[in-house]
Order: C-alpha cells, then structure tokens, then sequence
DNA sequence: GAAATAGTGTCTATCAGACATTATGGC
DNA sequence: GCCATAATGTCTGATAGACACTATTTC
C-alpha cells in the first residue's frame, strides 16, 4: 500500500493542471540519419518546400501527430522507414531542443533521435531536388541548414564520435556482412584517422561480438578478407578502454 | 551562397507545416533532483495535490510555459531553483518521455533534466508532507511514483552511475569545499560498493580538477584532511579509464 | 603510546600502441 | 616471383588494482 496516498493534505499546486491548449508549444520530431558513402560519412538531408526556410536542406522530420503516433519513439521510426525504407535501423534519442526563437512561427520543441543505416539497405523516396545524401565537412555540411539544424547536426556528429569510442555502433553503418578492414575504415573515416590494424583487430574480437562466416571475398588484389557478422544485435557492448585518436 | 536556395523545384511537404494547435501534444519539464544525506543518495519528490495521481509522490515538475520560459533549459533551472533555492546547481538534460499513455489526460511529451546539488545548499519551499527528500534503495524509491516515474527515476539512477564512471560530476554534490576522503565516501555511496583509496586518489589527483586550500579539517578523530575546490566548474573533465566497480 | 584517520610507496598483471613478420590471394 | 592486402606475433611503456607502509592528529 501507497503510504502517501493515505496522507489527506496534499496541497502541492502543479503548473501542470494549469496549461490550456492555447499555451502548448508546437512539438516535432526530427532525423539525423547517417550511413558511409563512398568513403564519406554523409547525412540525409530534404529541402523545405514552404516557409520559413523554404528552398533550405533541412533535417528530415516534422511535427509530432497525437492521433497517429502512440510514441515519440514510434513517430521516429515510421518517420525514417517512410523516408530511407530500412527496416532494421539503429534508431537512438540524441536530444530535444526547445526554445522560443528557433522557428519563427513560435515556441517549438523538438525531439532529435539519431540513426545509422548502411548504405546499401537505403531507397530514398523522392527525387535528388528533394531528398538527398550530403556528405559531412567536420561538424557539418556545406550548405546552410534552416533553423537550428546546424547546430543539432554538429551535436550529432559530436555524440557519433564519442560513442564510437567505447561502443560498437560502427556495424551499423555497414551491411550485414562484412570483413574486418572495412569495419576498421568505417572507424577510420569517422574520426578521420589512421589506426592500427593490430589494435584495432584486438580490440573487436576481444569484445567478442562478432562471429565468423564460413566463406571468403576476394574482390581487389591481396589475401582475401574473412567475412563477419555482427552476432548480437540488441545487446550493447562496451570497449573496456576507449580508442585512442593518436593512433599512427 | 547556398546553392540550394537557388534551386526552384522544391517539393517536399513536411508534416511541419500541416500541424494545428489542436493537435499538439501536452509539454512538460520534469526534474530528478539528487542529493546526499544522511550517507545516502537521495531524489526530491513532491506529492500530487491534484488529478491525475492525486496524493501520490512524483517527480518536480509540470507544463512549459511559452510566455514565461525563453528555452526547455531555462524552464528547467526556474524550476529547480523555485523548488531548491540552489544557487549553482549541476543541471544537465536526460531524456524525453512521450507517449499517448502515459498521462491519462492524453497525449503528453515531458523534457527529463537531471540535476545534482549539495544538500546544505538546499532550502526546500514547502512543507515536509509535499515537499520531501526521499532516499534511493537501488534503482528507485519505497513509495509508488505517479506516471511513469518510477521508470524515468530508474533512467536516472542509471545515468548518474554510468556518469561517475568517466567524469567528476559527484563534485556537485559535496559542498564547494570537501576532502578527498569526502570525495571518495560519495562515490562509495553511489556505487554502493567500497573503492581503493590509493587508486581513487591517484584517479582524482591526475585529472587535475582540484585546487588544496591552505587550511585543515579535523573534526572527527584522526590525522585531519587537506580541503580541496573543484578548480574548473565549467570544463568537462573525463577519466582516462572507467572507475572499476570491482574495486577492493 | 594507542587509536583513528589521512596520505604515500611499491609491486604486478594487464593492455594499448607500435611495428615486424607471416599468410594468402592475383598476375 | 612480385605485388597487394589480410592476419598474427612480439616488445614496451603506461597504469589500475592491491596492499603495505608512513604521517598526523586526539585522547
């Protein structure tokens, strides 16, 4: 039994029985979805078709629907199915920013979650004048991004990096299978460094989180290239120590 | 010059541009609060005085106000403040928490901020009957939360430990002025399992994040301590390795 | 000097980085 | 055999954990 629930004199008044809708701030959802293109981490951008910002590449996303999404998470999801038709993302809330001044039309939160996907997996709904794959400058992209977008993709950016370090999305970025050189140049391209093959090899198979598939690729010149899978999907590994960016 | 605003063809329709007011979701800021006191760590609760949930205890909070509140972080440290009478508290975003169930009034979205104080920096507005410190017994408390706090408080519990593993944010919740065995017994208290000491000061001392002050403490019986202050408040500092939970 | 607590020194196993070496394919 | 790339082996410096030891106070 709820000892509190038995105490007669509650007299906490919280604004949260005041609000009348008319005080509501608009709500939205948007996307920061990455994946590696041709040798190049990019992210997907649409162009705004109506003010404010119209003809500026924005982040895919909108406002939030009470009658259509049972979540926030959800809304995410089907947003970036609609959008890259994957099915199997790596979908992760990064932050919500909120305040009166990054959208014109008034008081506007909105909710940013964070997705890798090969590349490979992607078919972009709509044409290259609407939708399309930027590839990233350091923190940002070359065009000039409506509302706050650029400072939320430097965040995006910020966080992919930092968790690169002492986890094991980077698989996400690639297809299902793949060898070991081209999860290490996935890393590398990230942090936009060299690292040590023999550390870098050490390091995942001590994490033992991939496992081995009989059969080989061969493709380019030299020694072909055993080819992994990522074995458990859902559980979330850490590094014991971090990746060092001095490497090599 | 932004190429992309030169071109004419845009197309794309966002669901940003077709909401109404009526279909905003509800949006609010709550707050996980910890302390330590009394050689526990401890969450700020207020009691219900309304519907829903009314008389039970749940987190500080409640709706944004757009006319009052320039920014989510703003709202947030009104809050805190209002409620604690803290001055400079550790105040940093969690998660948000939307749902159509989760509040029975509809459709409600709420900002998590997380914040860390010093309890003799605390003055509590209100009564001990709606107003209360409440102490952590593992990941939550005795009493049964409103809404989904219990989860959120969960959430934080668990952010709060992981944190400690890599930064020096349990500064913030000793006084400005602390001995390292201080230092140490908090952390203890968090991990609830007992650390090295030699190891612990080695950690503490090589990230350089405290300043001695001349000047002794002695109180209890013993050789006395050296007191230190947390030197930089704003710079964030990280642990070259993780603290190891194994410890002793 | 005994008790209690603060603070330091040292040993060792572990491990990341560096780099040399071997393995395996195509031509 | 040569080239290119994959994969493994080895050395070394750094460091976290463990724990013994010294230092400084009160009684």
């Amino acid at each position: 039994m709820n000892i509190s629930a038995t105490e007669p004199d509650a007299v906490e008044v919280s604004h949260r029985d005041q609000a009348s809708q008319s005080e509501k701030p608009f709500f939205s959802v948007d996307l920061v979805i990455f994946t590696i293109r041709e040798e190049c981490l990019q992210v997907l951008l649409v162009k705004r078709a109506e003010a404010p910002f119209k003809g500026r590449w924005a982040l895919p996303g909108g406002f939030l629907e009470p009658g259509r999404d049972d979540s926030i998470e959800v809304c995410a999801m089907r947003r970036l199915i609609e959008k890259t038709g994957v099915q199997t993302p790596y979908l992760e809330q990064m932050k919500t920013y909120g305040s009166c001044n990054r959208d014109p039309r008034g008081w506007t939160a909105t909710t940013v979650y964070f997705a890798l996907i090969a590349q490979d997996s992607a078919r972009l709904r709509g044409n290259q004048a609407t939708v399309r794959w930027t590839p990233m400058q350091g923190d940002g992209v070359k065009s000039e991004l409506a509302f706050d977008h650029a400072a939320i993709l430097a965040d995006a950016a910020d966080r992919l990096r930092s968790k690169l370090e002492y986890t094991h999305i980077a698989v996400h970025l690639l297809p299902e299978e793949f060898t070991l050189p081209e999860l290490q140049r996935t890393y590398e391209i990230i942090f936009q460094q060299p690292l040590d093959k023999s550390s870098f090899r050490r390091r995942v198979t001590q994490a033992d989180m991939l496992e081995e598939i009989s059969g080989k690729q061969r493709e380019g010149p030299g020694r072909p290239a055993q080819i992994y899978r990522f074995r458990d999907y859902d559980r979330r590994t850490f590094f014991p120590r971090s990746i060092s960016r001095h490497a090599r």
